[in-house]
DNA sequence: GTGAAAGCGCTAACAC
DNA sequence: GTGTTAGCGCTTTCAC
């Protein structure tokens, strides 16, 4: 790899780096620099497979138009269409991005942030673990730019977008409850991030609603260690032991376990139990039954956080912004 | 955000900046820096929240420890687990990645490696695109260390991870003919890139050593516009006209496309007609019949990708490597 | 119309 | 044990 500078472009046609530095970024015209010139050093530039360093330009004009996001998990469909999003948004604000998962980890998304900062990015765009409260605190205290998606803290203020998750649930289990079905179970991680507290609220909210008791054993609470073992013993609990007749996936991670789980169980669905999941998927419509789903929608969460920090970073905005967008409830065969 | 620099601590301390570098890098006791002043440092860095400003110590050191990536569409299942895969495996061996979604065109791809290089990424991870042959004639004219994954060019050669394409579909038809099937469409995109002349390739030398007449009227070609239109209408072809009992999908995309066809057509599977497919998936197994699969070996692909990469960076590897990986035909009840 | 020079924050060779 | 200094490649102010 050639390491071409302006010097060398400058003493091959004759000028100096400035008169080079102001060419390449088109501002030849604005300081008269004289079209022979102009054009000698785009010509010699190219010639000599010039590559600006935008380490040094970064360094010296303060601006990395880069911004730093952590997604809980990139191979994880809800978490890479988000990436998309967020990837493309930024492109058109002339952003471009840092992707990085947490793998849920609180220690790893604060070294992620640190490092993510360290590298100069001007904000930070990501999906908070459940103990990353404190480090959140500290990104607000140091006033340095960022909105969180997908999930955000109780009694703290910050920027978020988000589904409308409590209407979410509500819908879908009002739609259970309106078949008839009374005995409805929801597996949901432990509730201290909002997001989860609202997606049970508004399946407590919806059986109030249609006068069905609140049973505490039909609501399942898991940690984010050992997915996949949990869901299956509380699948189990529930169809074996409660005697569900519907239930409610509330993250798509939890419907793939979740599915498969009633699959080998050789539950009809929804003849047995009925269900409905969180975060739509190209297959639900060819499965049989085809899958009832709450479809996020992924692509306008990314661009509105894109959008909120933008702004932020434009204007220098003040006060916070909380973004709830509506879910969406596709009403198919398996409820 | 307080932008804190090593002076700073420096002054505050009452030493100079080499000391706090060194402190700070760990390097305190190799220098001989004191007890007392090393303890001091650390805890003003603390204390002041010191951010070292990775810009400024990359154009020092001429070293930025990133990697850039460039994946075909984030929001794809493939590309998005190879992303995932490199983004582990970059970390363990100490590199940070940067990932783009190139949309399978080629200007954007080209324009992506330039501005990835301008950020001083040490080394590339990228899927090119059909035309992509002459930005990757250039990278390797300039010594760019790079990996070409997913895909490469015929008559040139570079360091490149895939599956082993040819064997993939091989193994597909092989298994569709042992079957009993003997007409049998696949639908590829046109055979500009290796992996895809592979997989076609595969397809022949199976109905081939079956003695099965190869029917160009069943192999239909696509390009990279419009891809959900010319699947439909393919599939469609296939099915009403040439009356094929059995079908290969070269990728992940078209399989969901075609599958949803089949099913839109109430074709039944695998009665009226077989079906294999590139990339397995998690719902496959859940499907109404299960989905054969052929699973390619996404993590191996990122991982050794990243090896790869990391060696040329490392010792300067001369010379380039070719590596095919192994796939596995999951066989269920699709055919 | 163009150039000189300072400085962004850091590291490392060399000095004391 | 610690400091001085130069310089990475760039932009920008000011000077001519």
């Amino acid at each position: 790899m050639s390491n071409i500078s302006l010097l060398d472009i400058a003493l091959k046609v004759g000028v100096s780096k400035t008169t080079v530095s102001m060419v390449l970024n088109g501002r030849g015209k604005e300081y008269g620099i004289s079209d022979r010139v102009i054009k000698k050093v785009r010509e010699t530039a190219k010639q000599l497979n010039y590559k600006p360093n935008k380490l040094a330009r970064s360094l010296r004009t303060g601006s990395t138009k880069m911004i730093g996001v952590i997604v809980l998990d990139l191979a994880n469909r809800f978490h890479s269409r988000l990436s998309r999003s967020i990837e493309d948004c930024a492109a058109e604000h002339g952003y471009r991005v840092m992707v990085c998962s947490s793998d849920e980890k609180d220690t790893k998304l604060a070294g992620l942030v640190d490092e993510l900062i360290d590298n100069r990015v001007e904000g930070l765009i990501f999906a908070p673990t459940e103990k990353a409260k404190e480090k959140v605190m500290e990104l607000k205290r140091d006033q340095f730019p960022f909105v969180l998606v997908d999930r955000t803290f109780s009694r703290i203020t910050t920027d978020y977008v988000g589904s409308d998750n409590f209407k979410a649930s509500y819908d879908a289990v009002n739609h259970m409850a309106s078949k008839g079905y009374t005995k409805i179970g929801i597996i949901a991680f432990s509730p201290n991030l909002v997001h989860m507290k609202d997606r049970l609220a508004g399946y407590r909210k919806a059986l109030h609603d249609h006068n069905i008791r609140i049973d505490n054993r039909l609501i399942r609470k898991i940690s984010y260690e050992n997915i996949e073992a949990q869901v299956l013993i509380h699948v189990n609990e529930l169809v074996r032991e409660e005697n569900i007749r519907a239930i409610l996936f509330t993250t798509n991670r939890m419907s793939i376990i979740g599915l498969k789980a009633l699959y080998d169980m050789k539950i009809r669905i929804p003849q047995d139990i009925a269900v409905i999941t969180y975060d739509d998927n190209e297959f639900f419509p060819m499965m049989q039954p085809s899958i009832t789903a709450i479809a996020q929608p992924i692509d306008e969460i990314g661009k509105r956080a894109v959008e909120l920090l933008v702004s932020r970073l434009n204007n220098g905005r003040v006060g916070f912004e909380q973004i709830k967008l509506e879910t969406q409830l596709i009403k198919r065969d398996s409820c």
